[in-house]
DNA sequence: GAATTTATGTGGTTTTAACCACAAAACTGG
DNA sequence: CCAGTTTTGTGGTTAAAACCACATAAATTC
């Protein structure tokens, strides 16, 4: 079970008491759940007034047609948040499924009755202020993301995603969450061709990489 | 200058009264500014505190990288919201340029205030609640984008976009925010590319077009 | 640890979009 | 209405990714 150690560190909770924090999860109809790899959390067209934080583990928010054609929107780690855009949003169905990339635990908040709620002081207040930047954040991924798709060639969309992930882990070694067809995904790519174009920078020394761990070797690449 | 009328509308005053609205615009430090087409509002890596609304007009969001690529992230349409997401999170620098797409008039608004201010009784925390929804809705928006950008034949981006259009605009008949490299630059294909997919596919009878105003001709392309 | 499943890489072919040069059409401002 | 500008479309070439079939490697299961 969460411990209310464990979710101090959320940014929903950010300048709330402990005593606080119990009090909202009360409010907040919380509950706890657990997931094998690849279960589904969330389907798409579901409706829901409940957010997920991961406690542990991973998920991955994708969309998935009906010709099997994947694409990998996000990855959400541990005291990330995810469908709280759905929750916010009354009777908004879900485009995307949500999917445990790894055995994870998951904690629910009903946070549909936390923003319908009339009252806006106190902690309440303060979790929708919290709430607010948890979404602003969350734009600023989707943006990025965007960017990392945008360049024409394969090349400039690993580069433009190693980068970013090389700024964010502030080291020129890191691991990412994606395996390679989940990084295909992301990257609208198809998977062979991905694993190609990563050989050839491999072969050009620009990067080392072994399953999903990377490391880039030029400055050029890390800046 | 702005009406208090014009501003009943926009989300952000939703559930206020005109006085709270007059109120607010006086907390927010409200301005207002006109813009001839193609001027720059505001520049990537700029910071803002400011968020602005189109009342009248429409704007671009976009990132042009130094090679002269450029995409096209959003349009922003009366009485939407740009910047907000910036001007929410303190000293956060914008990764987008956003540009006059045609004159347009725009009120700018310093949500930081809003949001920085501990008070989040009564109308201010009403309007706090707004702008989450807003951030929200944005959020669906970008997550929008991603899969009209992610298949990977012009045909099927460009489809997904039209009937996505055809859908918000419940007509199978409309006008589009884009000129055609706008298009092109909001769904990562090149211009001349874009124009020979929609050739075809108007010799193919799915659609017409003629300038920005397309029509869908068949179902399957309606729904 | 053998058998099976899953993940990753490689070669070859085909499709398609990028790219380039240019023409036609539509708009703009005097 | 004309000259100049901007927007859109077309043809041809090239580069690159999708696609397919398969091999290899790694992980998982029993």
């Amino acid at each position: 079970m969460a411990d209310i150690r464990e979710l101090e560190n959320i940014a929903l909770f950010r300048g709330l008491s402990r005593q606080e924090i119990g009090m909202a999860l009360e409010v907040l109809e919380h509950r706890e759940r657990s997931y094998e790899k690849n279960d589904l959390i969330f389907r798409a067209g579901e409706t829901t007034e409940t957010a997920g934080v991961v406690l542990s583990g991973g998920v991955t928010v994708e969309s998935n047609d009906v010709w099997g054609n994947r694409t990998v929107l996000s990855h959400i780690g541990p005291g990330e948040f995810f469908a709280e855009t759905y929750a916010v949003i009354p009777g908004e169905a879900l485009s995307v499924d949500v999917r445990a990339n790894e055995p994870s635990r998951v904690l629910f908040l009903g946070l549909g009755a936390l923003v319908r709620r009339g009252e806006t002081a106190g902690w309440s207040g303060v979790m929708v202020r919290n709430l607010l930047m948890i979404s602003a954040r969350k734009n600023l991924f989707l943006s990025r993301r965007s960017f990392q798709t945008a360049p024409k060639t394969a090349r400039g969309r690993i580069m433009a995603y190693l980068n970013a992930a090389a700024i964010q882990k502030g080291a020129m070694e890191f691991d990412i969450p994606f395996d390679r067809q989940q990084l295909a995904d992301y990257l609208n790519l198809e998977r062979t061709a991905l694993s190609k174009e990563l050989g050839r920078m491999a072969a050009e020394g620009l990067i080392r990489t072994r399953k999903n761990h990377f490391a880039l070797l030029r400055e050029e690449a890390g800046q």
